[in-house]
DNA sequence: TCAATGAAGTATTGAATCGATACTATAAGA
DNA sequence: TCTTATAGTATCGATTCAATACTTCATTGA
């Protein structure tokens, strides 16, 4: 009963974040799910960078997701490219249009002064128990891939400073690491 | 940078429990928005169950939010009843159908397992942050409604121990209601 | 008293998401 | 080679949602 309340309020703050996203998408002529496609490929990697991968980031179906791609490649934001060793697989990547776009859109936005008298502290234990919330999601809605972990550790071997793994600090934010890694973290 | 992946997080978990919803409300005939709203109608008062609080509420426009209720009211699971000082009012009501199908919904969701690993103070702290940050939101949209402190008011001096006021243990979880009440307590 | 203004809600239309189904192309295994 | 599985696309129908225009009712003000 006391518990519920939290996912009431997630669902209303989110309701109202995509409001916002709505607001500022239609000045550019964009639907929330295209900023938030954006937004996600511009913190993923080669290995979260594909249709299927955005699929399973936003819950929905294939061909959902490849018709949002799809106006995304018409509006010139989105880039594909066949990957080399699969020809089945694409991998997307922003335009340097988009990217401008984006950080155009997060200076119009302050989220920070959102977390107003909360408390850096607060912040920190909200954020860890929000990604504890988000792993049981994943694992009630049978979206986790365990398979994937090899995949992620074999990523963490490359010698590059644009890409870490782990929970806490990491720019890959995408969800099958992060779930891969989380999971690493708790075996 | 390290603040907005709070947001990042809330974003998420709200589109994969839309996707719950979206899946549980199918095989009902029904559409997400529509169990947000019976969920949302199951817990307001006489001024918060009219279409224009919906609306607040979900932060959309008067005309969709008039296209759901109508949708609702045609599978027989909303009650509208004219205001009988203003006639211009309509209030809803749920159904005993729809108040038994969100019976049968909640229990075949146990949301407290998605708080697994949490513990119980960091869910309190983190209930605590989220009420801000939708504090927060709902001023930085103008969706803040001073007018009706009064109302609220009004309405806790009411002797019924179905409803009471105030931020924390409230069944009334109406925006309209919560917005002003928390407000009262700042000021 | 009555006209003007405004508020609550509805109706309609068009654009867009989303799911379902069927399809193509490529890869992998027997 | 033949079968099966995977990644992605195309198409269609149902539905949401915003925008606009409209109706009904209340309130204000002369």
């Amino acid at each position: 009963m006391h518990n519920t309340q939290i996912f009431d309020l997630i669902d209303r703050i989110g309701q109202l974040l995509r409001q916002q996203q709505r607001e500022l998408g239609s000045q550019l002529g964009l639907q929330p799910i295209h900023l938030q496609v954006m937004h996600y490929l511009s913190q993923c990697n080669r290995y979260s960078d594909t249709p299927l991968a955005v699929t399973k980031y936003f819950g929905t179906t294939k061909g959902t997701i490849s018709q949002t791609i799809l106006v995304l490649t018409k509006k010139g934001l989105v880039k594909k490219t066949v990957d080399s060793d699969d020809r089945r697989i694409v991998h997307l990547g922003l335009t340097a249009k988009a990217s401008k776009m984006l950080n155009v859109m997060h200076e119009s936005i302050d989220l920070r002064q959102l977390l107003n008298s909360v408390g850096l502290e607060n912040i920190d234990i909200t954020e860890q128990a929000l990604k504890k919330i988000l792993i049981n999601l994943q694992k009630a809605n049978d979206h986790y891939s365990f398979g994937e972990c090899f995949t992620c550790r074999h990523f963490q071997k490359e010698a590059s400073n644009n890409y870490r793994c782990g929970l806490t600090q990491e720019p890959l934010k995408e969800p099958v690491i992060i779930k891969i890694c989380v999971e690493h973290e708790i075996t």
